[in-house]
DNA sequence: TCTTGATAATGAAAACATTCACAAATTTGA
DNA sequence: TCAAATTTGTGAATGTTTTCATTATCAAGA
């Protein structure tokens, strides 16, 4: 596939720029700049055309990207063609949460198995998914030959869990933690920190008062 | 107060070092070492000891640094001397979940007003968080002075919502809507787009591979 | 077929962020 | 008391990301 050496921070806006794609297609829209995607995005258009430049021209001047041309070009980039499954380790609220929120309606995400410990819910369906018992993760995991797992359990079980779930072969973890759990080197943990964000989003704006 | 320049990606580094602090002191622990602070928050070592040097000298040399003092520091610094109280918008399944979050034991951080449309939560308590309509919504923001909302409504209100907001006098919005909702410049949006993240994760992951 | 306005591509510069590496200060232990 | 060990603070080097500014190309209308 593309081999080209992409900037980290390109590809954290990849996702976004599908996203709005997928809607600029479904309003049946052909062509679209990079001054009205920036708009869309939020991201300088300047910065848009560099980052779709790492690809390769896929727009041409004086007129912009073709819309189809460029989803289908993107949905290959991030695997869009294919369903990928994930693991939820923790239905609890934020768990539940996580059930309910819709990956796969745009993303092609779905999470087809969850975990837990409390016996209420598990051996139960939960929004269409089922949850077993921690105890069967490997199994499960191996089975669904699943990569990627949600971590969303109270943070004192959060690196036994993170040590299990590495164990049983995945390479992916969003942790939505406090904690930052430690994991060998080849597994990518993506810390979503709600408490911290806020905690940043409260600093800026009294940065911004002076 | 500190008038300093700091970088955006120290500030945003601040709170994470502020929890660890936190749990330093209550483990009793006197002094910390950069190398420490960096095996806990994941942070290069360097990379803290230059973020500490914007507030200037912080920490003893040969000793490392003294736990309460920084704590005292970065309390005051992040405002957390004072209960900050947030508002949250939409009470669905993400709403519910941040409700059942525990921002104010490490971040002195309430959620002190909800708002919804469905009558069904409208008019209750929910996690000792009364739930209002949203028609009450500039009243109870202006009443409450609160300057920082949550929005976890459903992607096609998010907008309007904003905008209601942003009327209400809100300052700071953490967005958990994938929409890029658009506001007045003074008026900071922070977002959590859990479907990008994990989109990324997986992209990531792929790279990785090859 | 010209001309004009829109718009991508991109080299170069600037801004921002991380990391290295070491002197200076301090602690520790003999 | 002194030498060894520790650890900060920071200049300089390096790496990354954004932004600027120019050029090349295209569509469409006269």
């Amino acid at each position: 596939m593309t081999d080209i050496k992409i900037p980290k921070a390109t590809a954290k806006r990849l996702p976004l720029y599908y996203r709005y794609l997928v809607f600029l297609h479904d309003e049946g829209k052909e062509k679209v700049s990079s001054t009205e995607l920036s708009e869309a995005v939020q991201v300088d258009s300047a910065s848009i055309r560099r980052d779709f430049s790492y690809f390769g021209a896929l727009g041409k001047r004086g007129y912009g990207y073709d819309v189809v041309n460029l989803l289908e070009f993107f949905k290959k980039i991030l695997n869009q063609d294919t369903l990928t499954n994930v693991a939820l380790v923790g239905v609890g609220n934020m768990g539940h949460a996580l059930l309910n929120y819709n990956f796969k309606r745009t993303n092609n995400i779905r999470i087809s198995a969850a975990f837990d410990i409390n016996p209420e819910y598990t051996d139960t369906i939960m929004n269409g998914v089922p949850v077993y018992q921690n105890s069967d993760m490997k199994y499960q995991i191996g089975q669904q030959q699943i990569e990627i797992a949600i971590l969303a359990v109270p943070k004192d079980q959060a690196q036994e869990i993170t040590n299990q779930l590495v164990d049983a072969g995945i390479k992916g973890i969003m942790n939505f933690t406090p904690l930052r759990v430690s994991a060998p080197s080849d597994v990518r943990v993506q810390n979503v920190d709600l408490a911290t964000e806020l905690q940043t989003l409260i600093y800026f704006l009294e940065q911004d008062k002076h």
